[in-house]
DNA sequence: TTCCCTACCTAACACCTGTTAGCTTGACAG
DNA sequence: CTGTCAAGCTAACAGGTGTTAGGTAGGGAA
């Protein structure tokens, strides 16, 4: 424990916001109040330095709104893999699906900031920017599509359904719960039941009894 | 048909702008490249007059998006609307909702600018003009609730679910297509048959036969 | 002709934006 | 004590923003 020299452990140094902590304030503001209404003065104030600053750790800020919009993508990606490969082989379809819905929908409402601002400012956000975020985002959307063909062609969905288009309709309908949910009227964990309801089966009532 | 005076009939006077033709610039600009990046200026110049002369219509910018917004609205409140009355009585759950699914997809997809600005912009903008939307956004709402809920009473839809919910998942479902629509691989038309198949009946097949 | 009114133009304003160059601070290493 | 280096500060820049005040062209009415 006791050593020559002090060094190497620190109390609370100076505790300097450095590149993360720049990025988490950053994310959070894009999350609340979109791209268009966040500039590098509000983010230097919100993260407690000038905005001048902020160029030590980054080139530009669309250098900034692209490391946001990769990590968001990164974190819900991750996850939904995770979840999915921690079924045990053979579970039902239903299931699979319910995991994957519900873990997207928490990332988006629940858990990360990042994965929030993706969703929001995507569509604000200039072209050049939109082109960097392209690749980690095909990523994840082949994720989607390789996990819904497979249930397709184990003959769990319908077999004349276009993966891509339902792909797009799935997380489009699931993203665009940013805009409305409020978790005083309900969880993102409920929420994201019903999603799986309405979308596995439908809300028409059926008079096959 | 002859009268003493000329007057009145106009062939092609100096052909001016005006507000309409500000507007229909403006919700053109605003659908293709959102809120944050349509200035007056950009505005002005695609109308052919310049950026100062924008304030004989309009007292602000603000003005033209709140005018924008409640028309966007309107047009498709007032379709959707006419196609659901334009149905004989009787007419079963499915073919009414298929009419409103269609309607709506329609207008955000081929038929109007003012929607397609709406949907594309409502969440970049202020929130006084947001606040300014409320009302019509709100009876547009209430006629989608009132149409589920009939149809809910009548015992077509599952009887579970919140219709406020699913309202919400159900237009933000449908609005989420502008993100992503191309008429290259599809019309609207089609597009709005399979939204409607998904939602009516889920996508899971069916071990009834 | 004279007047009016609509629809526009010109030129400027105060403010905000992203960005840059050069300086300061504080912790640690030798 | 000295030097180094990460992290941040100050002050300014060029350009874009919404907005305003005052001027102007041209058609219709009297």
């Amino acid at each position: 424990m006791a050593d020559g020299t002090v060094s190497k452990v620190k109390d609370a140094p100076r505790n300097p916001v450095g590149r993360e902590g720049v990025l988490d304030v950053a994310a959070r503001l894009f999350r609340e109040q979109g791209y268009g209404s966040v500039s590098l003065r509000k983010i230097a104030d919100a993260a407690g330095i000038k905005a001048g600053s902020i160029y030590y750790h980054f080139g530009s800020k669309d250098e900034i709104v692209v490391a946001i919009l990769d990590v968001g993508i990164q974190v819900v990606h991750e996850k939904m893999r995770q979840a999915v490969s921690a079924l045990p082989e053979g579970t039902d379809a239903e299931t699979i699906l319910r995991a994957a819905i519900g873990t997207h929908l928490r990332a988006l409402l629940d858990v990360s900031d990042y994965t929030s601002a993706n969703v929001r400012i995507f569509g604000q956000v200039p072209q050049s920017v939109r082109d960097a975020n392209l690749p980690t985002r095909r990523a994840y959307e082949a994720e989607w599509d390789a996990l819904l063909s497979r249930l397709q062609e184990r003959g769990a969905l319908k077999p004349d359904v276009d993966i891509r288009r339902l792909r797009l309709m799935l997380i489009g309908a699931l993203n665009a719960t940013l805009d409305w949910f409020d978790p005083d009227r309900g969880s993102a964990e409920a929420l994201s039941r019903t999603y799986a309801d309405v979308f596995l089966n439908g809300i028409l009532e059926r008079q096959d009894s």
